[in-house]
DNA sequence: CCCTTTTCTTGAGTCATTCAAGTTTGTCGG
DNA sequence: CCGACAAACTTGAATGACTCAAGAAAAGGG
């Protein structure tokens, strides 16, 4: 456990309380891979915690989330997408047949990516990039299997 | 009706069977706003038709959708929505208040939304924008009502 | 340590969408 | 023009992700 943040604190300094349910949602947001839902979420939590009902993990994350904890995507066709990334612009890039998720810098910079030349008068805050095709895995497959 | 293509032979020459269902709602995305949810289109095509189910209109949309007739989005938080503006690279500004949604040109050409940097293997077939923001009204709206 | 507020549990409810079975309707070959 | 076959439509049930609501438990300031 050296060297990790103290979960309680970063809790704490974002204005919210310290939960035995949110600290273990924080755990398992550590471990699991970057992109999670909240089905992931609530299983590994679960094991950590003995019992966890769903709509605490839902309330956790979206907590997590108004305090800027953790950014929720949601690419169509699937169940949001959790990651603990936050603050810089980065994009992804999501397999159409397998859902793979992965994260790409942005390409252009940051600027265009959040100025549209034509605004139409609304006020822009985020640029939500998704790539979509195929993983490596997926074309391989598809080319063996026709 | 002059100068309008003849949605039959459109139908036709995509492959697919022309139905009256099909007729109301090529007739229906004509007339509504450039985007439209199922509802929206279920709503309007019924009218011009007498009757027509739900799960027709969603059979339909898919299959306009695989022709490439209708383009879908899925912006976070709401239902799909449909547009007949297709064949360009165009993206989307959305009011996170209302929902309205505008359509907005590339803004950085056509190579850089295709191609992020370090694709992972990915064959990237499509680069899905969407801003975020507040659309002119909305801000007005809150400025008034605190 | 108590009180207030927040958070968690349980269970029901919603919404968009899909699945499935059976009927109707296009289209094409004769 | 007619029938066969596939595609499309109707109806109704099911799904999945998520929200709502009411009450019980627990956090943390006073």
């Amino acid at each position: 456990m050296a060297g990790l943040p103290d979960q309680a604190e970063v809790l704490r300094s974002h204005g919210l309380r310290v939960t035995a349910a949110r600290l273990a949602v924080l755990d398992a947001l550590r471990e699991l891979p970057p992109h999670v839902t909240v089905e992931h979420v609530e299983e590994s939590a679960r094991k950590r915690l003995g019992a966890l009902s769903t709509q605490a993990v839902y309330d956790i994350m979206r907590a997590l989330h108004e305090v800027g904890l953790v950014r929720r995507i949601e690419p169509a066709g699937s169940a949001a997408l959790f990651e603990t990334r936050v603050g810089d612009n980065h994009h992804h890039l999501v397999c159409r047949d397998c859902g793979r998720t992965v994260d790409v810098d942005c390409t252009v910079g940051e600027a265009p990516c959040l100025a549209p030349d034509a605004a139409a008068g609304f006020e822009v805050d985020e640029a939500e990039i998704i790539f979509w095709g195929r993983c490596p895995d997926c074309i391989d497959t598809k080319e063996r299997n026709g």
